[in-house]
RNA sequence: GGGCGCGUAGCUCAGCGGAAGAGCACCUCCUUGACAUGGAGGGGGUCACAGGUUCGAUCCCUGUCGCGCCCA
């Protein structure tokens, strides 16, 4: 017996379980070996993340394809796994050591502080995976990876090792994106440009040898200190003669060139800028071009450096704590020195901003602030630290980008891998095609650490394994003789003799660089296992339009250049979940709605259904509770029309063939059926979520519901025989047929219904989730639509007019004039056209009664004699209305074909239906007129 | 500044060359045996604006105006 109401949070937990228990949704089960492969890998979410509205779209998507998919038969893997999220994991073990007052990390050392990151994501790294689970997610959780395990850590040296090897990984001096707070280089990407109130300040240089100035406009007077020129146009009209003079840099007296260069707009500002370029990307350019050399003048704390105490970047207690190894070390040269030296001593350790407050102060006492204007420009800050991004002069790890995009970009041109939308492919072309070298260095202890290690020349040894590096280097040292042949011995058999002649550098690489090996390293490469034969390429990405750049076009990068084949045939791009307003939802703005709250109140199955319905390409998806309740309402019609079919005896009949069914109400259905899997079917292909979402509700609701389950009431209450017989299996297939069509989509409430409806009927082999997928030939039945459609068209025009008229009474009809194929029709539908328009009987004449209401369907006339019982100027209403319609019909088409070009120039069948459109309209007006006749008549 | 996208019923959105659609909301009626988390019916749109292409434009092109997002 099915139960009255359906309850979800009674049925999720032990649904999928079932499913687990039966290793539904395992990869490589041995009766699908011949079977097509179909992968996809998910978009790993941060081990410290829980799930958010953002992922629960995403994951409904990869769940409806890998459901879809694993239905119609194929060998289905869809990857589940989290990564590491260096900087994140690093900050939350961070704070909860500062929580619990335990030492911090640099007190309890890298390897104790990595000890207490993995005692972390043992304990809390499993919740997001938990909570996919409760979405309905069909992982192979059997395989599930992490980016810091074994064999994803394998792949990575190996492609570190092989891409260095290669010259697409080195190591070079740059601006990086620096953060001052998490005090780690971060790429472009981790940085969001936020636009702040700040000043413009317009400091006036003094120009050497004259009592003349030369005034810059500047957003960060504080980084003056580091100045080595002054720009202006050379073809600026104002100051263009001013180049090759010197201006002389306040508060520090020091000389420093005003250069000709373009960067200088002569329109913005005061049309001279100061040339910084230790601090800024533009500046750096610029020096570059006029040979001048950077100067520092911030740590890497974004305080002024103090040359007395360390001329690095690093601070003092840095100093305390570095190896070698670390990037940051940086070779300060004698012009600096002499720059630093130059720096008034008040200002020397101070933070970035307090001594931006201290030299506004400086200058204007000195009478060298000519003016400040408000301005409101872009700040970049660091995504995951909110501070102010700071560009920084450090020796970084890069990988040569541009090198491997050229692949990436060609796959896509050749159409080897799709965008869909397609349109998604311009935003990819313009970044790949205009792609920096990626900084991939990160000064964290949370990650994979770099295989690099330095002699005591700084030369750099590259090697997977510490052995291979060592022995390399003491090989080469031993032949420079630095060392002794005993000496390298002594280092090679014993490693705790090897520092600090050798060290290993103390970064790790960003999470991206490993994310990007995903698609094949999680399938086991650099061994050669069969998942990697098996499953890659996958056959789609599905994933947001964020991460584009971050992560799909480097595992296109990474796929391309290691697996010489593209990683996914598809990426489909969907969009943002929104709030019901269409506002970005935020935890600032406290309007996040959490998808497991969603669950516990609606269920699942109809969160799926809504993020389904909404995913339209290319728009964002607005969410409200609104939309949820429907579609709970939905699963809760599913389940009565199941309860309806099992009231009726409705249980499947084993062999049952729709094909053969005589009854045109059964073959209707049939038809209808055959229809929306065929939509719901080429929808899924393409990728077209909402229309196969919609299709499913529209088939389920307004065909099987509305109309095959009402009418098919006098079958199943009528007397015992073939056709109640075909009905009730018919009524069953069907139904079983729509758990199959929706099961992608409302994964719990049909897999329960499947259960529960194999209490009646044939045992069931499988579970729905293994079951096949629809696909119907031969079911296809016009004349079925023609015969059903009829009836539907007349109920419909009835209830409308009864509506209308505001006549609830039961009422005869007649049918006047009607074709000996009309009349059969209705002779055989008497029955289910009483019950459902409340007609009381049903007769036949040559022309409808004098004062009956008059009604059209599918060209012929339904008569109601409602004489004294309805107001008949309303109906005259009604009916000139109609008229109305019909007569504006007519006009339209008739000015189309007395059009000559139109005639000329449209295909046969456009104009063949157009002047079956006119004949339609003449009929009906012709039945109109009739009609005011017959009321006429009455009056 | 460059790029992408969007302006269609009160709301959320489909449609994207041949008679304006759905869901929700709204109004009216209905506790008839699956379902009131329901049923039946209805009203409601110069498809942002202005040009152009076409026999024909919501759909294609150009421009304007609004609104997003991404990259400088």
């Amino acid at each position: 017996m099915i139960d009255k109401t359906y309850t979800p949070s009674e049925v999720e937990g032990r649904i999928y379980a079932a499913w687990e228990d039966a290793g539904a949704f395992r990869a490589g089960r041995p009766e699908r070996a011949q079977a097509a492969p179909y992968s996809i890998v998910i978009p790993p979410p941060n081990v410290t993340g829980s799930l958010h509205m953002g992922h629960a779209l995403n994951n409904t998507l990869q769940d409806i394809l890998c459901r879809f998919e694993r239905m119609r038969g194929k060998d289905v893997l869809w990857q589940p796994g989290t990564d590491h999220a260096g900087i994140a994991t690093q900050m939350v073990v961070e704070r909860q050591l500062m929580e619990r007052q335990e030492p911090g990390r640099r007190e309890m050392g890298r390897e104790k502080f990595l000890e207490k990151v993995w005692a972390w994501k043992a304990e809390s790294g499993g919740t997001i995976v938990k909570q996919l689970k409760r979405l309905g997610a069909s992982c192979d959780w059997s395989r599930e990876r992490f980016t810091m395990d074994e064999g994803l850590s394998k792949a990575v040296l190996k492609v570190f090792v092989t891409l260095f090897n290669e010259g697409l990984i080195y190591k070079d001096k740059r601006l990086v994106n620096w953060d001052p707070k998490l005090l780690t280089a971060i790429s472009d990407l981790e940085v969001q440009q936020v636009e702040v109130r700040g000043n413009l300040w317009h400091i006036k240089y003094p120009i050497e040898g004259t009592s003349e100035f030369i005034i810059v406009a500047t957003t960060r007077p504080e980084t003056m200190l580091g100045d080595v020129a002054v720009a202006v146009h050379p073809e600026n009209e104002k100051l263009g003669h001013l180049i090759g003079k010197f201006a002389i840099l306040p508060l520090v007296g020091r000389r420093i060139p005003i250069v000709g260069d373009d960067y200088a707009d002569p329109e913005k500002g005061t049309g001279a800028v100061k040339i910084t370029p230790a601090h800024d990307f533009n500046d750096f350019e610029v020096g570059k071009r006029h040979d001048l050399l950077p100067i520092s003048v911030l740590n890497r704390e974004g305080k002024i450096r103090d040359y007395e105490k360390h001329l690095s970047l690093n601070t003092e207690e840095e100093l305390l704590h570095r190896t070698r190894g670390s990037v940051v070390v940086t070779d300060t040269s004698e012009p600096e020195i002499q720059a630093l030296k130059a720096i008034p001593s008040e200002l020397r350790g101070l933070d970035r901003f307090v001594t931006r407050k201290k030299i506004v102060e400086m200058l204007e006492d000195a009478g060298l602030m000519d003016k400040i204007e408000p301005h409101t420009h872009m700040v970049p800050h660091g995504d995951r630290s909110n501070v102010v991004i700071e560009p920084f002069l450090t020796d970084q790890w890069y990988v040569n980008a541009k090198a491997l995009a050229v692949q990436a970009i060609a796959a896509v041109r050749e159409g080897k891998t799709n965008f869909v939308p397609k349109n998604w492919e311009k935003t990819y072309f313009d970044w790949m095609e205009n792609i920096q070298p990626w900084c991939i260095s990160r000064q964290l202890w949370w990650g994979h650490q770099i295989p690099a290690w330095y002699g005591p020349d700084g030369k750099v040894f590259v090697a997977e394994t510490e052995e291979e590096a060592v022995s390399r280097a003491l090989a080469y040292y031993q032949e420079t003789g630095a060392i002794s042949a005993g000496q390298a011995t002594n280092m090679a058999t014993h490693p705790s003799k090897r520092e600090p002649f050798l060290t290993r550098d103390e970064d790790v690489l960003d999470t991206w660089f490993s994310s990007a090996l995903w698609p094949f390293s999680t399938l086991g490469w650099p061994d050669e296992t069969k998942e990697v034969k098996r499953f890659y390429p996958t056959a789609a990405l599905v994933t947001g339009f964020d991460i584009i750049f971050f992560w799909v076009a480097r595992m296109m990068m990474m796929g391309l250049h290691f697996m010489k084949e593209i990683p996914f045939k598809d990426v489909y791009i969907h969009r943002l979940v929104r709030d019901e307003k269409g506002a970005k939802m935020s935890k600032s703005k406290g309007n996040v709605v959490d998808p497991l709250g969603i669950i516990d109140d609606y269920g699942a199955d109809a969160l799926r259904f809504t993020l389904a319905r909404g995913a339209a390409q290319g728009h964002d998806i607005k969410l409200s509770p609104q939309h949820v309740e429907n579609n709970r309402n939905f699963a809760t019609k599913l389940w009565n029309a199941a309860r309806f079919v099992e009231f009726n005896g409705a249980a499947r009949v084993a062999g049952f063939d729709p094909k053969g069914a005589k009854e045109a109400l059964n073959r209707w259905i049939a038809h209808e059926t055959a229809k929306a899997s065929r939509e719901i079917t080429e929808a899924i292909v393409e990728y077209r979520f909402n229309d196969a979402a919609a299709a499913a509700y529209r088939f389920v609701w307004n065909v099987y519901c509305d109309w095959y389950v009402e009418l098919s009431k006098p079958l199943l209450t009528g007397p015992d025989g073939a056709a109640k017989d075909e009905t009730r299996a018919m009524a069953a297939w069907a139904l079983d047929e729509i758990l199959k069509l929706l099961h992608p989509f409302m994964p719990f409430i049909t897999e329960e219904l499947w259960k529960v409806t194999a209490e009646q009927g044939p045992k069931r082999d499988a579970l729905l989730v293994l079951s096949a997928w629809p696909a119907h030939d031969g079911l296809d039945d016009a004349k079925a639509e023609a015969e059903i459609g009829w009836v539907v068209d007349l109920i419909t025009a009835i209830r409308s007019m009864r509506a209308e008229m505001n006549v609830t009474a039961p009422m005869p009809l007649v049918l006047a004039g009607t074709s000996a194929e009309t009349k059969a029709r209705a002779q055989r539908w008497a029955e289910f056209v009483k019950r459902l328009a409340r007609i009381s009987d049903i007769s036949f004449a040559e022309a409808a009664p004098q004062g009956s209401v008059q009604l059209v369907v599918r060209g012929d006339v339904a008569a109601l004699p409602l004489k004294g019982v309805v107001d008949l100027d309303a109906e005259r209403a009604r009916l000139n209305k109609e008229m109305a319609k019909a007569e504006a019909d007519i006009k339209r088409v008739e000015a189309k074909l007395a059009n000559e070009k139109f005639v000329a120039n449209v295909p046969e069948d456009v104009l063949e239906e157009e002047k079956e459109k006119r004949e339609e309209a003449i009929a009906r007006k012709a039945k109109i007129v009739e009609a005011l006749e017959r009321l006429k008549g009455a009056a």
